[in-house]
DNA sequence: CGAGCCTGTTAGCGGGCGTTAACCGGTGGT
DNA sequence: ACCACCGGTTAACGCCCGCTAACAGGCTCG
């Protein structure tokens, strides 16, 4: 059903992980069976039990994965960048890139995150508060005096424009574009 | 499973199609069955057959109403209006309007396309692209010398944006929040 | 050589869901 | 008074899907 000689260097378990974010991306989590996604990597329905415990842990992997590499990527971010202003072009940069490079990941976060077991969606949305915790502190401390919700609201929004990358071309230009307007649309907040 | 008097004064059809809205944002389409649809409304199951043919005709129903509604919407003020920067100015205001009134509706607009059968989809994606040209129309003309890409790019991120209110407060400070934001990002076009 | 794991296979079970069938009370028109 | 339709009900069918069971071939290591 996708290109089944996509991933270059990969184990079984991470041309899984692959398949499925690009299968889960395209039809939905419950859009997609087991036997689809056994097909899509050349092997055929259970097989996919001797690397994975179920289907739900493979959405598992890949949501807490997304969050944990947003996260840390901001975390690093924020240490090494005292500037309030300069972080948030440090952010902006760091994640406009990830949603360029993964469009597909872009789509399952937000999209099936209620079909994760109660216990992982809690550990993702913690994470996914936390990054953007980090946010909302540069927004506050470049723009004195912007309540919490605006600041939230802002981030919120920035990630909406940053994440059209699904909508938009793979072309580097377009990912520059959205960079330029995330960064003035962070500057109107005065 | 939803607040069953929630819609004040309305026919079985539109209770119904309202909460399959909330319904399906929340869980999506594929995790909503019949029976809690007809649980939601107070009848049970197979009563929804006597309003509509079959599930997939609701979640039809939703998303060609959708866009139909935004397109002629961008049509009345794409008519009424010459001035391109003018024109783009009440653009965002009627998105962000409707983002901000409906969050679940866009929830589910760009979630579950997918799940439409195929000419339902078609139409839905004819729609939307009409809607999406009034606004890279207005794009090139406000900002002359933009290519069609960029404006398209620019176009969906703003949607981004504007769409970002379902992880928003609902209240009408962050919906202005939203519109200052989009309209500083438009302006960086330069 | 042989034991055992690793990674496949196919067959089958069980549950859930969309949909259809068959039935029924109330209401409004002739 | 009756008939027909409208909007419900419950029962049942059939499919699809996640998952388990049972089995098999090859590789490695003692």
């Amino acid at each position: 059903m996708a290109t089944p000689a996509a991933t270059p260097a990969s184990s079984r378990r991470e041309q899984i992980l692959a398949v499925a974010a690009q299968l889960f991306a395209r039809h939905g989590f419950h859009g997609v069976s087991i036997a689809d996604l056994g097909a899509a990597v050349g092997i055929s329905g259970p097989a996919l039990y001797r690397h994975f415990p179920g289907k739900e842990a493979l959405l598992s992997e890949l949501l807490v994965g997304i969050s944990e590499h947003l996260l840390a990527g901001g975390q690093a971010r924020a240490a090494r960048t005292e500037d309030p202003h300069e972080l948030l072009a440090a952010l902006v940069e760091f994640h406009a890139d990830f949603a360029h490079r993964e469009p597909e990941l872009i789509v399952v976060q937000d999209r099936d995150l209620a079909n994760l077991p109660a216990p992982d969606r809690r550990t993702v949305r913690r994470l996914q508060r936390t990054y953007v915790e980090i946010w909302v502190d540069a927004l506050q401390r470049a723009h004195p005096g912007l309540p919490v919700d605006a600041a939230r609201t802002a981030a919120h929004g920035t990630f909406g424009l940053l994440n059209s990358t699904p909508h938009a071309g793979r072309s580097p230009e377009a990912a520059a574009l959205l960079r330029r307007m995330a960064l003035a649309s962070l500057r109107s907040l005065s």
